[in-house]
DNA sequence: AGCTATTGATAATA
DNA sequence: TTATTATCAATAGCT
């Protein structure tokens, strides 16, 4: 609507785009409060420009528009437009508030369980190296005592026998410490052992 | 824009007002998708006429920019209007991912904290225990040396002087195993080691 | 719904 | 980005 008409397909040039983004831009607006007005119409326009940077009209509250947008769809929704919108399962946004919960639950379970491993994983690794070390002292200790024809001194040694306690991690803060007492341990099922529910 | 210039405001004759609706919305539509079209953004619409009849258009899927919207909208967005938008706090879904980050956070935190208390607990502690059943290895060791005459393997018992390591949580994983080589550790800060940030 | 006289929006330009 | 202005597009008032 000016000089010449343009053809309605993407503007090429950035710069121009830009230019033409920021008129129509204004005019769109201007039209959705103009009807809202004259007609009594509760109107929510959202627009992203190409770069990403957001705009947004409401007429009353966005919330509220797009609260009665997400109830009222499940109907027909779309009495008009031949418009690009694909959506039907607007119960998306309704549920959005549990979705994310459990998106975010899982998100934080999965760093948390990794966080854990890598701590557990150092300490398992300290006691193993400190199991080895007493298994060797205490071997050359009981070699020492019947060099000097000492009768070992049996069961002070608890450690000794432990010489590959845990290798992996995997187990529940209970666990584990069972498994430091009794031996070695092969049963890793890996499976997190922290639950956390929001409050 | 026509045989005479209409003032903005609600227009009483509903009949009137129906029929403007009509031609403005076809407009407003139209203005949408060109600039969608032209300048490459991604646009939402949503009318609800005065009737409660609902039209919308969306560029590409409606979820997808109310999702977009939602998230981005911590920022300012409203780079225009001076619109009736009476929220400044679309906090509710807007910033309802980071609220949800957040909240969920402190609680891990603070249950990754219990956790790792009791659980670093239990670990340093088995390791303390190793560490005195090493030395008195070690300690013994050196004594049957002497009486065999043996020279005392220096160098070997890197164990034998830590008596007590670490009584006390508050120490970073990483800070954890140099305190363990290091021997004793007094500067506990107690300062939560865990941070989780989601992905 | 159509029909136009007008106003309003805007493309090109500076 | 703002200002200008020639044109094109939208639409108010009627039918």
């Amino acid at each position: 609507m000016a000089r010449e008409r343009r053809e309605i397909k993407r503007i090429e040039s950035a710069a121009a785009r830009q230019v033409t983004f920021s008129k129509r831009r204004r005019g769109l607006f201007k039209k959705a409060e103009e009807l809202s007005v004259l007609c009594d119409a509760d109107v929510a326009l959202i627009v992203f420009s190409s770069t990403g940077k957001l705009s947004q009209f409401a007429s009353s509250s966005m919330n509220e528009i797009i609260d009665k947008y997400s109830t009222h769809s499940k109907n027909l929704g779309k009495t008009d437009q031949p418009a690009l919108d694909l959506n039907l399962e607007h119960s998306k946004y309704a549920n959005l508030n549990d979705q994310l919960a459990e998106q975010l639950e899982k998100n934080l379970e999965t760093g948390l369980h990794r966080v854990l491993q890598t701590k557990d994983q150092q300490f398992l690794e300290q006691i193993n190296e400190l199991h080895r070390k007493s298994s060797q002292l205490a071997e050359e200790n009981m070699k020492l005592r019947n060099q000097v024809g000492q009768i070992p001194t049996a069961g002070k040694l608890v450690v000794a026998d432990t010489e590959n306690v845990v290798a992996e991690d995997g187990q529940s803060s209970e666990s584990v410490m069972t498994a430091l007492h009794s031996g070695s341990s092969q049963d890793n099922d890996d499976g997190s052992d922290v639950s956390l529910k929001l409050g």
